[in-house]
DNA sequence: CATGAATGAGTTTTCATTCAT
DNA sequence: TATGAATGAAAACTCATTCAT
């Protein structure tokens, strides 16, 4: 009696664990046999859909990263004016259930792993890189010259923030977070 | 070999060794026998000397952050308006050598580390509270009550470079670095 | 090989081979890997099942009360007034499969032992303390106020000459022994 | 300025050190630097005057025995008569000080190291025979055909007494002890 | 005489990975 | 499809022993 669909729910299953266990013991040096406790299988069989522990990781950052790039896209459709869009880039970056502890410390950790991986340093690129461009994008109409200065400015403030949420022990305010950045980044719009 | 006072020597070089391991492997998860290897002794010696793999590794932490703090107060000397402080602190934080691949790498390991360890993660609040009470302290006369921001975008943005350049192929420009940290709070001073 | 229920059989075959290690080698002091190789397994097996070497021999020290524990009830079971229950004690005591050299050498080890494991002692305890205590139950109708006393020669004596038997190189004579003990407890039962 | 006699001071404390180690750990598995460090000196001095560990190891347990010698025939002076002598016997190995809780540690200890030791078994072995020939010698004038047993039974309760000594938590009564032996043996001499 | 320095040789322990069922 | 069983390979850690000074 094969289950039919089993396999994609067992993917799906082993990729949360992965994460819900990087997230647990605070760093990606953690054992198989965890991530499969978690999922409720054997270690065995996270082998089988997967190939190797490093392949199940890969697996978990690929899936952190399209998550984010949904909920990124997903704000980007609302908005219309550059201001807009831009507002939209920050409000993703540091969205309430983005900002949870075990979301920031993912990143962190997965952006540590990536000076060990070549796999991962070139995902976290690529994802540096799209985000980067779009900011250039709809700030370019705004801040003309200042652009480059100002995307930085943004993408470094908000890679920022998040580190520092990760050794933070109270409770971050998201909320301020954003206003913060959104500030910050004014007096390039004024300028243009 | 045995010269009296070696204690001493051997315990900077192995946490010289253990930085540089940390640094080349790009990862916290290191072999005791490669960072002895790297100080040309036996594994065992490093054992002798720290007890543990973790207390060596606790050792390093602490050396790079000391050493960090000793760069901070010599540049923050050559100072003596506030302007001038604050600008030795961005100078500091961002200076050529705290930027090198080595320097950043290390500390980017270190933060994730810190996800994991109490140990580890105490050390790294202490700093990070340190600086920021030190950039409150530079920034009121100039910022009033725009102070608490100011700092914050500072540290976070400085953070936020540090990470970003964990990512980068190409060489950082660490005067560019230090350059868009000033002009980003010149607003801030500005509206005081 | 892998057959489901072998879990159980692994651990009865490993505490026995801890036993048999423990008589080979004359001390606590053993390796894993002899062990495993005595039942045939990898080391790593053995800290499959038993975590460490330590709980494995807490294992083996158990194992072997229990089973001296069953033999006294076995041969207790035969018994019905306090005379035959008393010499069913000392029978089982030194009982000539209880007085092979393996055994022997295994319980004055484990006595050893105790002084160092807390765990240990207190196992040992319990069982002396049993021992004791049902010597006293079917004496007292014999000896009276004297019943104190005849149990702790009984006592006493078995297990003096338990411990000179690890030390004689001459096979032993187990039914010399117990004739030995009764003949010893009968002035305290005539002056009942 | 090598001190005279300094050799003998530094082995005399090293075999302290030795017992001293022995009974605090509770096995004969200690360290030569804890060793060393009860002696005050290094470890590396205990190898220069015994050559190795187990030699050192070896002194120790001469030296207990040769200590323990000298209680008996101290004690044994004081006697005259057979009855005396046997008394005086007892009176040596249950001694106050012999029952201390670091004596009868140690004696327990090394008997479990005979199982591993041919050396040390053998020592031990002469020990026995010894005092077993001594009890033999006094009691025949007092048991006849009876001595055997008679020695047979006072020297096992002894090593009993002793081992069970080794488990009990609640200190011992030295004094208790030689009465139960010697109130033990009463028989056998009356049927003389 | 004495030791700080250093290490080789072992031993426990951990874990990803394989495989028969 | 799924797993209990098993292990090889690696890594941390320990410690007696050696040696130059």
């Amino acid at each position: 009696m094969p289950k039919i669909g089993m396999e994609d729910f067992r993917r799906k299953t082993l990729i949360a664990a992965t994460l819900k266990t990087i997230q647990e013991k605070g760093t990606i040096d953690i054992r198989v046999s965890d991530i499969a406790g978690h999922a409720n299988v054997s270690s065995a069989l996270a082998h089988h859909y997967f190939g190797s522990k490093s392949q199940l990781i890969q697996a978990a950052l690929r899936h952190l990263l399209s998550d984010f790039r949904l909920a990124v896209l997903k704000e980007l459709k609302n908005a219309t004016t550059p201001q807009e869009k831009v507002i939209s880039l920050i409000d993703a970056c540091l969205a309430d259930d983005q900002f949870s502890d075990e979301i920031v410390s993912a990143w962190l950790i997965f952006y540590a792993y990536s000076q060990n991986s070549m796999e991962a340093r070139k995902l976290l690129q690529v994802y540096v890189r799209r985000l980067q461009s779009n900011l250039r994008y709809y700030l370019r109409p705004l801040c003309g010259h200042k652009t480059e200065e100002a995307a930085e400015v943004v993408g470094s403030l908000i890679d920022g923030i998040f580190i520092r949420q990760a050794l933070r022990i109270e409770k971050a305010d998201a909320n301020y977070a954003r206003t913060l950045v959104k500030e910050c980044i004014q007096p390039y719009l004024a300028r243009n």
